[in-house]
DNA sequence: CGGCATCCGGGCAGATACTG
DNA sequence: CAGTATCTGCCCGGATGCCG
């Protein structure tokens, strides 16, 4: 039962990584989803859109570091992958509101799971992080 | 009550992002904690630690498209963040061991909660990408 | 065996300028 | 207002070679 190499563009191994590290085949998934909560700003984003639908540059307001290159790509994944909507209104000024589905409804509380432990054990990770350091330094 | 722009490295603003993402001034935890978690293969290796531990060669052995270089810096960072421990023996040849610690432990049930939406919700992903494309496409 | 040092190439992300 | 286009710099990550 090797693992067959499939003719996939440039998979540099990541892609069968994830399906040794621990489960089935749902490799690809994990490292799609991994991809997206990983990413700097996709949570964010989401996040930010929890209870509002804003427009962009109300998103943009509320996201003081992101640019306006990484905002536009960031709802662009997040439309695609449908974790938040984009509506147009045809006016003038032109107006684009985003607003979080349902799917993207559902990654919220697991962001919130992740923000809950980052909070609680972040001064365990700090104090383990001065530890290290003052052991290691010369 | 105007955010204080400590004398940080290269903030970005990214850290002030966090802040703004909903909750209070955990920011920097949720930073910290989403740029280990989004990391490539740090989630990987702490995932392949779950009930084994292993010495490096054989993590490298579990963790195929991982180069040697990434998987020092990663257990390094691990490390240095109190989540794995590294235990080195005396031997010829030196035999280097790792495991996960009790912190580690708690992050395995985030990582499972995070790998089950994946997999989960990966087929609407898709789906909704397909759609995305064939909508988008020139 | 388990690293670390060095070099280097590719892609990501910021800044800027322009458009519907 | 809400983007797109382009250029550029920089960091990430692979490959290689050497040490304890």
């Amino acid at each position: 039962m090797s693992v067959e190499v499939t003719g996939d563009p440039a998979p540099t191994g990541y892609e069968r990584s994830c399906e040794a590290a621990g489960d089935v085949d749902h490799g690809r998934a994990i490292r799609d989803v991994l991809d997206r909560v990983g990413d700097k700003w996709s949570l964010l984003v989401v996040a930010t859109l929890r209870d509002e639908r804003l427009r962009f540059s109300e998103l943009q307001r509320h996201i003081p570091g992101i640019s306006q290159r990484m905002l536009t790509l960031t709802v662009r994944q997040l439309e695609r992958d449908g974790l938040i909507t984009r509506t147009v209104y045809a006016e003038v000024p032109p107006r684009v509101e985003y607003e979080l589905t349902d799917l993207g409804g559902t990654l919220i509380t697991l962001a919130m799971a992740l923000a809950d432990w980052a909070i609680e054990n972040h001064p365990h990770i700090e104090e383990s992080r001065a530890a290290y350091d003052a052991a290691h330094q010369r």
